[in-house]
RNA sequence: UGGGGCGUCGUCAAGCGGCAAAGACACAGGAUUUUGAUUCCUGCAUUCGGAGGUUCGAAUCCUCCCGCCCCAGCCA
């Protein structure tokens, strides 16, 4: 039922688990669930959520996972979310079967137990205004104070609930209260809030419902009725056990799940909160949920990375208890590792510069034949035309080059790629600018196919493009959305979008691919040697070129050592 | 200042009274290389927030202290 990953190392949960199959606490059965909220998109901490609750299940035979959608607050929740959020899950590699469930499928029955804590004279209808609730409730050093509605008679509260459910009241007229103990110094015990009235139509329900249960009320009945046997959540839920469990101990329920939390993912260079992405969207500081900057798995997904790369990422981060900010630089080697070994290699120059080669004949065209990856022969290969005139990147032309520079440069020879050996006659520059425009070199017959008969060595080897042949293309390359490592720890009154990195997009219109990169499609993947792995967008850009979004850069020694020297 | 948690390498994270304190990422060297990529070696916590104590023996048990996180929605 679960995608393939490797091996998962232990952690407390999997040790809680592992102790309750021994003691065959519930019969041998695994039960979990993903219960998100449909209210914004996924991203790579409820991924983190999805490959334990999914990867628990998938370890042992009688375990299962569901997908509930914890659907009690209609004032948020979208049908476009819940769309999303299936794909993403689907697109993770897991697969919750037919059990597919909703909080809104139990509505009649979480009605009925709310009817029960009634009957049991553990509930009440509170009529106080939502000002004077929370003066009730006392501080976190002080008591609350009894609600004057605390004692109604049991006759009453069913006949008020009754009338709440009918739509008789305004929304904010009363709401149902769970009877416990205003004094508790944990303030979710101070009598909480169960049902609220909301005259707002249901993705599901549509008006069937002028009330609507509780997060702490639907969500541990929804586990109990669902037989989940351990209830995963993040840390700060913690203080809400002692409510998941007095509920489930108040009513006849057919289980009592355990309740396990553990600490959310936080990753440097970005926000994780479902709210602050939603101001990056709205703000149009992305460009939607699925931007390639983001840290959803949409934004992943158009990004290039693979569920693999994702899944092997959430296994190495591991799961505790401890407040932690993971290195971005995990979740790039993790895309790293799987596109080195899944990605055909291709040619492409993104900052072209013209090379003519003086002595190769003008009208002639070669084919060169190139493996798709050196590696693994078995993946084949392509043919790559050749001609005169050809396109380098900028960044591998030095006419001034520092000593560990060992690219072009002027008298110098390199190796192009599976083609020639190629050395720097002349330079040519605009007058007025004095910038570098072109470069003439000769190329060596005798090195077709990139060796040289009489072995001699040439230090660097270039990618590079015939330039009747190549296609162009726009290509796009992310950095970091935060130039801040943890953006939400800015100083007094900074706000997260202060720390935004206004250079984490940068457009390339003019980049110049091997042929071949034509007949490609959204969502394919590939190495553009000696530059990253990238990915061909859905999109398209305004001139009608494809467009592709750099995923990940190569490791890249060279730009650590020249800054080393600059510095 | 009430309650609940958490503190092991730069970053994650194993460890649950007897190890020279796993592993991964990062970092630093070196080898191989038609990608300054990959791959391959090598190095990287005498020390587990601090101080006391218990014990033959402590990261693991006890005490105190310090630091960080969460809770006062009719959100989840």
């Amino acid at each position: 039922m679960n995608a393939e990953t490797p091996p998962s190392p232990s952690n407390f949960i999997k040790t809680i688990i592992a102790e309750d199959i021994k003691t065959n606490k519930n019969d041998g059965r695994v039960a979990t669930r993903f219960p998100p909220e449909p209210n914004g998109y996924l991203h790579i901490g409820h991924a983190k959520s999805i490959c334990l609750n999914f990867g628990i299940a998938g370890e042992y035979e009688k375990g299962t996972c569901n997908l509930r959608f914890d659907d009690t607050n209609p004032s948020k929740e979208e049908v476009e979310y819940m769309e999303a959020i299936k794909a993403d899950v689907r697109w993770l590699g897991f697969d919750w079967e037919d059990r597919l469930y909703h909080a809104s499928d139990y509505f009649d029955r979480l009605y009925a137990y709310a009817v029960e804590l009634i009957q049991k004279g553990k509930a009440y209808v509170c009529s106080l205004s939502p000002e004077d609730t929370k003066a009730y409730r006392g501080t976190l050093q002080e008591p609350g104070k009894d609600s004057p509605y605390r004692n109604r008679s049991v006759d009453e509260n069913l006949d008020l609930f009754a009338r709440m459910r009918n739509g008789e009241f305004p929304e904010g007229a009363h709401v149902l209260r769970a009877r416990i103990n205003m004094a508790s110094p944990n303030m979710n015990m101070r009598d909480p809030a169960i049902y609220r009235i909301r005259h707002v139509a249901h993705n599901r329900t549509g008006d069937a419902w002028p009330i609507y249960p509780m997060y702490d009320f639907a969500h541990c009945l929804s586990d109990a009725i669902e037989g989940i046997t351990h209830s995963l959540c993040t840390l700060e839920f913690e203080d809400h056990r002692p409510l998941y469990d007095w509920i489930l101990d108040q009513l006849d329920v057919p289980c009592h799940p355990q309740q396990i939390e553990f600490a959310r993912l936080n990753l440097s260079y970005t926000v994780m909160s479902k709210r602050k992405l939603q101001v990056l969207v709205e703000r149009n500081i992305v460009d939607g949920w699925d931007d390639p900057r983001m840290p959803t798995i949409a934004g992943f997904r158009r990004r290039g990375y693979t569920p693999a790369s994702i899944r092997n990422f959430c296994e190495r981060i591991g799961i505790a208890r401890r407040d932690s900010m993971v290195d971005v630089a995990l979740l790039e080697f993790s895309i790293r590792e799987d596109l080195n070994e899944k990605a055909p290699r291709h040619l492409g120059v993104i900052r072209p510069l013209k090379v003519v080669i003086d002595n190769y004949p003008e009208n002639r065209t070669e084919e060169l034949d190139a493996p798709l990856h050196p590696n693994h022969p078995e993946m084949g290969s392509r043919t790559l035309p050749f001609s005169r005139e050809i396109y380098i990147e900028k960044d591998d032309f030095m006419e001034n080059p520092p000593s560990k520079f060992y690219r072009l440069s002027p008298g110098r020879e390199v190796r192009l790629r599976y083609a020639y050996f190629i050395k720097c006659e002349k330079v040519v520059k605009d007058k007025t600018t004095g910038e570098v425009i072109a470069v003439h070199c000769t190329y060596d017959p005798e090195t077709r196919g990139g060796d040289s008969p009489d072995g001699r060595k040439v230090k660097a080897t270039l990618h590079w493009v015939s330039a009747a042949h190549a296609i162009t293309a726009e290509v796009r390359l992310y950095d970091r959305l935060f130039s801040k490592e943890n953006p939400d720890e800015g100083t007094d009154g900074s706000h997260f979008t202060d720390f935004i990195n206004p250079d984490s997009l940068e457009i390339l219109t003019d980049c110049k691919l091997e042929p071949g990169l034509a007949d490609t499609r959204p969502g394919d993947s590939f190495q553009f040697e000696r530059l990253g792995y990238f990915c061909r967008d859905k999109s398209v850009s305004p001139t009608g070129h494809p467009v592709f979004n750099r995923t990940v850069t190569l490791r890249d020694s060279w730009t650590k050592i020249s800054k080393k020297e600059n510095a």
